[in-house]
RNA sequence: GCCGAUGUGGCGGAAUGGCAGACGCUACGGACUUAAAAUCCGUUGGGCGGCAACGCCCGUGCGGGUUCGAGUCCCGCCAUCGGCACCA
């Protein structure tokens, strides 16, 4: 196939119209104060998710959002837009690393090579990135920065009053030598609200991978990259304090132009609750139990209290002779993984304490067991059970035959355990009450009596940002007596050492450790052994293409408000990315921004304004493309047989942006002969089989049919590219060719006007046949990609005679052509003495006419 | 189990509540050619009737409803995909 002949020579001219871009820098977009920004036009910052570099390269699911995006950027230039379209790499990660353990080659060069591979790839597709502004995570350059926002949090605590973060020397001037002197030490005090602290909570830890992995990247048990088991087990981590911010990050979703999918997925991570602690005095001990509840109108039916097996009162209270038990128990726990724990979780299991803890609002006494299906890391640790409104007390309750008390009437008759909504009963002074307002008359009770308060609880955990690995940023962080310390902003970057043996050390040390000179400083501190996980360099890379050469900051401030400066909450204009982001990437990054925002580093309180999701392309074969399947479509294969236009438009052609849709080769045949169409609009071959301008172009006007076409061709491409909707835009422009190609005289200004329409699809052949008019006729200056987006004219589309479907009892009947604006009298009497109309009302009354202006009428009749 | 998305010809997909199937693919027929490819022109949801122009009926996952009129709005199912999953 591949011998088969050309039906135009793209590839000539495409390389050779991506040489011109580069040397004219047609796309590089200068900076507020730099030569040849122009302060008169509007800005638009169009963003991909940067890739990660693999071995493997790019395939077209890659270079589906990359091409919407492009499409967007060279329209909005064509508009008069001051445009900002960067690329760069998210290098850090686990594959070179491993790759590295393998051969021995260092990640840096892997990673550099892999790099240069993606880059040519996406060059040879005709991007129009200003690759001026290209980053590498991996770049020192980079990282330092990354290092430098880690410091930020570091040096940074949240002020629940101001809902803020503020710089950590404002914390000691805020609050009482008393406040801290619970804590210990001031020391300890200012460690404990640090936005980025220390902990030696349980952990994900993969030994396959030798790392620990953050709550987000364990999926059933088993590490997201990989699929190895993950058992829990406590280490020492780094956590970033993102709860502070499970408010904020909740609320500031509300102005942001996200699919409601993806909100919806947030809001379900970070999960809000409403509710009430609830303190139980214990039986015979000073100590109480506090519980957590969003159901506070059920207490009165809380006839036991279960402790998570870790909580710390489980030691205090259990009875002499249960302690085997509970102990036994608590070992079986901790031994599980997690993936055991949730798969149990068909059975429910625990043991009795021994315990008794006082219902406060009967004063019952009631058993305390401890049981593995409540979580120690969520509420307070600690829940009373209503077997007869929660299916899992109720599941409980039946496996040890435990009390169950019915204190909610449902509405309807039910069975078993309700837990929707009713009216209390049994339960004293909240009878008669619906579920809301016992909720409130409980929780008001609670509070009245010291024996409870409203709370709100989130299931959003703080984030484990520290990972055993190599190929990562280093932290800035060193190690003095048994407290991190901050390296000196000066001394950044810290520049990870050269390791000739990258093998995770088969112990919970980092492979760092085996860097012995590296590790300890002169001083005798040592440095942080641990890396920060591949998602640092992408919660702030957007902003760095800002200015990715300051030397003096993370991102120039006057660009910074140039750039991100949309008047809406959110930066940038268009963000582009597939769905796997939707909680990780996308909620990080968010965070980061709004520390950023509070420390005055940046000045839109959320990063991205407009977000799509880019749907996935399948294979021919309807599955995920992968290597096993062996249906994975390699983009430069697609431009060597049929040109990047023709990838790029076919990318576009094949469906909504949105939808996953698979791929075909004749779909691609399809766009590829269209684009050889507009060829032979402005080419002929000559009989030498040469090409040559086609006698057909003309200077006439266009046909009075034509010049329509042309008008509701330019009028539903730039309405289309606006909403995304490439596909229906392509559509429209086929209509508009096959019009043309139909026409014998191809008028010069329809086909400019083609060219230019087509352009930000596919531009190479857009620039080409401009160029090659530009030798004959009038009006091709320049390139075509730095031309002015052409305009319709409404008055060219109006339509002085309309077809007006006729109806009855809305079937259509027949169909009539009349002025523009016929009045409905007239109009009803020209339908009804149609021949058909006549003859099928024959015997019948109309009941009732229907008329749609210039569109429908519909006869009712009976 | 809960949340979300999707469901239209042989295929990818179009349709502000107003002619369902735009546009493309596939297939078939024709033109050009010694022949083929490419190109150009036509047909292409299903069924029934007619020599024919054409006419009629059915049809947007399934069942109801609202409406003069529903692929589109409402209610209830089914299927597929994605996310969450003892979060009290």
């Amino acid at each position: 196939m591949s011998e088969r002949r050309k039906q135009f020579p793209f590839l000539e001219f495409e390389p050779h119209w991506q040489r011109v871009w580069k040397e004219q820098q047609t796309f590089r977009a200068p900076n507020p104060g730099e030569n040849g920004f122009d302060p008169t036009k509007p800005k638009f910052y169009v963003l991909d998710m940067f890739p990660y570099p693999s071995g493997e390269g790019l395939h077209v699911g890659h270079t589906e959002g990359y091409t919407a995006t492009d499409i967007l950027a060279r329209y909005k230039r064509m508009q008069g837009f001051n445009v900002l379209h960067p690329m760069g790499w998210d290098a850090f990660g686990l594959p070179a690393e491993q790759f590295a353990i393998k051969t021995g080659q260092h990640p840096a060069i892997t990673t550099s090579k892999n790099v240069a591979h993606f880059k040519a790839q996406l060059q040879r597709i005709g991007f129009s990135y200003d690759w001026a502004r290209e980053i590498n995570t991996t770049d020192p350059d980079f990282f330092r920065w990354t290092q430098w926002i880690f410091l930020k949090l570091y040096n940074s605590w949240f002020d629940p009053e101001k809902n803020c973060a503020r710089p950590i020397e404002e914390l000691i001037a805020a609050h009482t030598p008393d406040s801290y002197e619970t804590a210990g030490s001031l020391r300890d005090f200012i460690d404990s609200n640090r936005l980025a602290y220390v902990s030696e909570a349980p952990v994900n830890w993969c030994p396959e991978l030798g790392t620990v992995l953050a709550n987000e990247e364990v999926v059933d048990g088993k590490s997201e990259i990989g699929g190895f088991p993950v058992i829990r087990r406590p280490m020492r981590q780094w956590m970033l304090r993102i709860t502070a911010y499970g408010e904020r990050l909740l609320n500031e979703l509300e102005n942001l132009d996200w699919p409601e999918s993806i909100k919806t997925l947030q809001r379900n991570w970070i999960g809000r609750s409403e509710g009430a602690e609830a303190i139980f005095r214990i039986q015979g001990s000073e100590e109480s139990i506090t519980v957590y509840t969003t159901r506070p109108d059920t207490l009165f039916g809380a006839t036991y209290v279960v402790l998570a097996p870790e909580h710390p009162l489980v030691e205090i209270i259990t009875a002499p002779d249960q302690k085997a038990q509970v102990s036994a128990y608590q070992e079986q726990v901790r031994s599980k993984s997690d993936l055991e724990r949730t798969d149990l979780a068909k059975e429910k299991t625990g043991v009795f304490t021994g315990a008794y803890a006082i219902n406060p609002a009967n004063q019952e006494s009631i058993p305390i067991w401890i049981a593995d299906y409540v979580l120690f890391s969520y509420g307070t640790g600690a829940i009373m059970a209503v077997p007869a409104h929660d299916e899992r007390d109720f599941e409980f309750a039946q496996t040890f035959g435990l009390e169950i008390r019915e204190v909610v009437e449902a509405p309807q008759l039910s069975k078993g355990c309700f837990s929707g909504e009713g009216t209390a009963k049994n339960s004293g002074f909240l009878n008669g009450l619906s579920t809301g307002n016992a909720k409130r008359a409980m929780t008001d009770w609670l509070e009245e009596v010291g024996a409870g308060k409203r709370s709100i609880r989130f299931k959003l955990r703080d984030w484990l940002f520290s990972r055993q690995r190599y190929w990562g940023e280093p932290f800035p962080i060193v190690w003095n007596n048994g407290f991190p310390e901050a390296v000196a902003e000066a001394d950044l970057p810290v520049v990870p050492p050269l390791l000739a043996d990258y093998r995770p050390t088969g112990t919970i040390e980092p492979p760092l450790a085996k860097a012995k000179d590296w590790i300890t400083l002169p001083c005798g501190a040592s440095r942080e052994l641990n890396t920060m996980p591949q998602w640092a360099g992408s919660c702030w890379y957007y902003l760095r293409f800002i200015s990715p050469k300051d030397r003096l900051s993370f991102v120039d401030k006057t660009a910074e408000k140039y750039w991100m400066h949309s008047g809406k909450p959110g930066g940038v204009d268009l963000y582009v990315g597939g769905t796997e982001h939707a909680v990780l990437h996308l909620l990080y990054a968010r965070f980061w921004h709004k520390v950023l925002y509070d420390l005055g580093q940046v000045s839109t309180i959320e990063p991205f304004q407009r977000l799509v999701n880019q749907g996935m392309i399948l294979g021919s074969d309807n599955q995920k493309m992968s290597k096993s399947r062996g249906n994975v479509v390699n983009p430069d294969e697609v431009i060597a047989e049929y040109g990047a236009d023709s990838l790029r438009l076919y990318e576009m052609f094949m469906g909504p942006l949105e939808t996953s849709k698979p791929w075909s080769m004749s779909g691609v045949e399809g766009v590829y002969r269209f684009l050889a169409r507009v060829w032979r609009l402005v080419m002929i071959e000559n009989q030498e089989g040469n090409w040559q301008l086609s006698p057909a172009l003309v200077f006439d006007a266009p046909s009075h049919r034509l010049r329509k076409v042309m008008h509701a061709t330019i009028k539903k491409v730039t309405q289309d590219v606006e909403a995304l909707s490439f596909n229906t835009a392509i559509a429209q422009m086929m209509i508009f060719v096959n019009e043309l190609t139909g026409s014998e005289k191809k008028p010069v200004s329809a086909v400019k006007t083609l060219l230019l329409l087509l352009n930000p699809f596919s531009p190479h052949l857009s620039e080409e046949l401009w160029f090659r008019l530009k030798k004959t006729f009038d009006g091709f200056d320049g390139l075509a990609s730095q031309e002015r987006w052409p305009t319709w004219e409404e008055s060219v589309l109006a339509e002085e005679e309309i077809e007006i479907i006729v109806q009855i009892n809305g079937k259509v009947r027949d169909r009539i052509r009349v002025r523009k604006d016929l009045d409905a009298e007239e109009l009803q009497q020209r339908a009804v003495n149609l021949p058909k109309i006549r003859e099928a009302a024959e015997n019948k009354i109309v009941r009732k006419v229907v008329v749609v202006p210039n569109k429908v009428i519909n006869l009712v009749l009976n």
